[in-house]
DNA sequence: TCATTCAGCGAACAAGTGTTAGCTTATTCG
DNA sequence: CGAATAAGCTAACACTTGTTCGCTGAATGA
């Protein structure tokens, strides 16, 4: 009743999935990450690899699924902290950035395989993007009454914003990347004050 | 003196170029574009190639520079063209859609290879996207007398929005891309918004 | 206890890859 | 004209890749 048998079968599987994480890096992509090398460095004969997954694509897809979970939680967790006082907009920049700092290898496989060449990968992050987005659209909506189609666009143009000033900052120096929570800050402010506007001049154009 | 050499080496680089371009597509993308297969479809031996570029990558950085050089022109006659009245918000976006449209295997390279594996590409499209963000940040210090600092950060905002709804206009149905286009140019035009409010606001802080 | 299951293995395969060496042959140029 | 140049070619190399097949041996469960 131990499950000594399916025990294992998890152990390897998660040795593949750590192997295959710990060989990304900014000159390894997912993409070309071969099937070989993953089992090599998983310690298990290349055809052991079948015994988990059908292809490196649904271990790929697997790696997005978990990661985007983390990472939604993540950004719950941020919105709530921000109870504390502090800026919605600020702690959540941080925690993300946090996340990239901590997990840059899960990140890039994100930001990559975004605009990859296969299919399933780019649906299944477009899906988590549009999870994220839609968790911020209705905390707009909730805590600054925004009509629905503005929240929308909004929280589209946030995410788009912190996502991609997260890249840059996988790359960047320790103090460059001070400066750039700080600008990612204000970008993310500038959108919320225009939006803000946007839809008090509408209301008070008569409509 | 005619060259008849010179010319012909041209005219097989040439043909070389539009046999990588040719091969791009949403299922195949530079970096798992392999030398044979574009020597095949230029009509060249393999060992041919090396007799015009020195590696894949070389071709690559040639690809991404012409492209930049004539999406940068395209950017600048834009905001030309906006004298005549239309939004320069409005005339930008559109340009830059058309050129998507019209060029999608070469938007595609910019798009992936920003976040690829090879280090000169990553760098040759930054540069790419600097020029994009300097010509924007100065037109608008001279168009709307922002300060430097607020100019470039909205000029990177903008820069980043557009490329980013660029990508999702690549895959989108017609009708999905007219509102597309209206999302993108009012995410700008918050952004825009919030950053003329925010130099007001310092200015009336007493600074 | 004994038959069954099944994770893992080694060998082998057909393909495709980048790259070298050396030849051909039309252009170039003194 | 005649030597030099250089674009393009064929053949061959040493690899790496994904995948199939059939086997082993320990855990499982009746």
């Amino acid at each position: 009743m131990a499950g000594i048998r399916a025990q294992q079968k998890q152990k390897t599987r998660q040795a593949i999935i750590h192997a295959a994480l710990n060989q990304l890096s900014a000159e390894q992509s997912f993409a070309n990450l071969s099937l070989r090398e993953v089992a090599r460095e998983a310690g298990i004969a290349p055809t052991s690899f079948y015994r988990h997954f059908k292809d490196m694509e649904e271990l790929g897809l697997t790696l997005v699924d978990e990661c985007g979970l983390t990472l939604r939680q993540l950004m719950r967790s941020a919105r709530r902290r921000f109870d504390e006082g502090i800026s919605v907009i600020e702690v959540s920049v941080e925690v993300f950035m946090e996340f990239v700092e901590q997990n840059p290898n899960i990140f890039r496989l994100l930001l990559r395989e975004r605009s990859g060449t296969s299919r399933a990968f780019r649906e299944a992050i477009a899906r988590e993007e549009e999870h994220l987005t839609a968790e911020l659209e209705e905390y707009l909506i909730q805590s600054t009454g925004l009509p629905g189609n503005v929240a929308r666009i909004q929280a589209e143009a946030l995410v788009t914003l912190t996502f991609n000033n997260g890249a840059e900052y996988l790359d960047a120096s320790a103090d460059r990347r001070q400066t750039l929570i700080e600008n990612t800050i204000m970008q993310l402010r500038f959108v919320a004050h225009g939006a803000n506007a946007y839809v008090l001049a509408q209301q008070s154009n008569g409509r």
